[in-house]
DNA sequence: GACAGTTGTTGACGCGGCGTCAATAATTGG
DNA sequence: CCAATTATTGACGCCGCGTCAACAACTGTC
């Protein structure tokens, strides 16, 4: 019994080991330059080993998104509660996105891998359900907001359109901003010098347009930003780094 | 110099041969089902010959993309030119950005795949520097409707935001909703039911937001975008499907 | 503490895809 | 008609994924 829950660890351990091998790689190197054979050496395990704990190579990259959705969550969560007044707390879950894609931009990088549809379609139905519960709590934590800003009279619906598709809105914006960041070579060169603020501010209208009470400068916005920036990453510091 | 040019005609064409074969491969069956092998076996001519014309599998799917930006620019060109006033004339252009992500599928599926760094990396430097080329222009399309909105008056834009930056902010939201039509697996699932019509309205509420005038209900702007979206399409029927 | 049964580990192997290159064929100019 | 140039070919080397039969370690039993 001792034994067998040893060797249970241990396997339990390996399969963290073998994620935390992978990140790196995967990140700095590309999916391409994530082979087996490699993590297997790296390991110092074979390579048969490795498929004992995940079935093909786009499972590991599942798994890895999986902990990168996770983390994502927790800082959506950290940031709703950081602040007082709906306006406020929303604008604290879009600067938890910045934060997210500029400073754990291995993780925003792996997410976007999943979203290639090879990937995707490789993977077991059990973590594809994970993820999509995943992407259910996130929308969950920020419609919870919009809800509370809707009860509290600080901001009204337009007819036809829920609090999730009001939230897409959102979503759209500043998930579509940080891809074009990541992906598009050189935004400065087709004139757009701060990608970050521009968005920024144009969330900031949006609100406006929505008559989401009560208004705030975008000064202000944006020191509030600053301010919160440190806090919604602190917690995960020591696990998240570049 | 008959033969000579009868002959270049022959192997130009074939470039072009060799793409119409590869789109639809690469698009209904993936990146990883369009092999080097299958295309020369398609085309009755040896591997080799497909590597007189392009030097690796990426440069194929660069090209493709080439075509496909090109296209887009066409779209909006047309769409920025089919109404009178600035701001229904950015509607169009909105309108033009639903109707390539979701009757040219194909070609923003093959548009998002250059965004894989991998892709990117190993296409040459010329294909690299036309593809910018290709969105510069894009952007410069837009950026011309909202410089023509200030010269008249209709729209005045904050401090410190350039044109280019404002139009950022209407190509993340749009761009961005369409990543997550197409790739997020069950928008429905976490409540958004009709994620275009949402998107729609955010766009709306944000011309709203920086009070472009003059100012259209969004029952008008639906009508505007359904009575356009097929005019935009036209000119291209032939060469897009589905 | 020997033994049968179970569970975990190994790495050589098959397969398929990319890109190369020496041999071969076609085309051109003289 | 004959070099010289240019285009075409497909077998080959290499690499990476995923498999599986052989082997090792562990477990519970008598």
């Amino acid at each position: 019994m001792q034994l067998l829950s040893r060797k249970q660890r241990e396997i339990q351990q390996r399969e963290s080991q073998i994620l935390s091998l992978a990140r790196p790689i995967l990140v700095s190197e590309g999916y391409q330059s994530l082979s087996m054979d490699r993590l297997a050496t790296q390991m110092e395990y074979a390579k048969g080993t490795l498929y004992n704990h995940f079935p093909n190579k786009e499972e590991i990259v599942a798994a890895l998104a999986i902990e990168s959705l996770e983390m994502r969550r927790e800082m959506f969560e950290r940031a709703s509660v950081l602040v007082q007044g709906s306006r406020l707390r929303m604008t604290a879950i879009g600067c938890a996105c910045d934060v997210y894609a500029s400073q754990c931009a291995e993780h925003f990088a792996v997410e976007q891998m999943l979203r290639n549809m090879v990937i995707w379609e490789k993977s077991s139905a059990k973590r594809q359900k994970i993820i999509q519960q995943c992407e259910l709590r996130c929308m969950g934590v920020v419609a919870g907001v919009v809800r509370d800003a809707i009860a509290a009279g600080e901001l009204k619906l337009p007819a036809k359109l829920s609090a999730e598709e009001f939230v897409f809105g959102f979503w759209s914006l500043t998930f579509g901003s940080h891809i074009l960041m990541a992906t598009s070579p050189s935004l400065p060169d087709v004139g757009v010098q701060d990608p970050v603020r521009s968005i920024r501010f144009h969330g900031w209208t949006m609100m406006n347009g929505y008559g989401w009470n009560p208004s705030v400068s975008f000064e202000e916005t944006e020191a509030v930003m600053e301010e919160l920036a440190p806090k919604i990453l602190q917690a995960e510091s020591e696990e998240c780094e570049l």
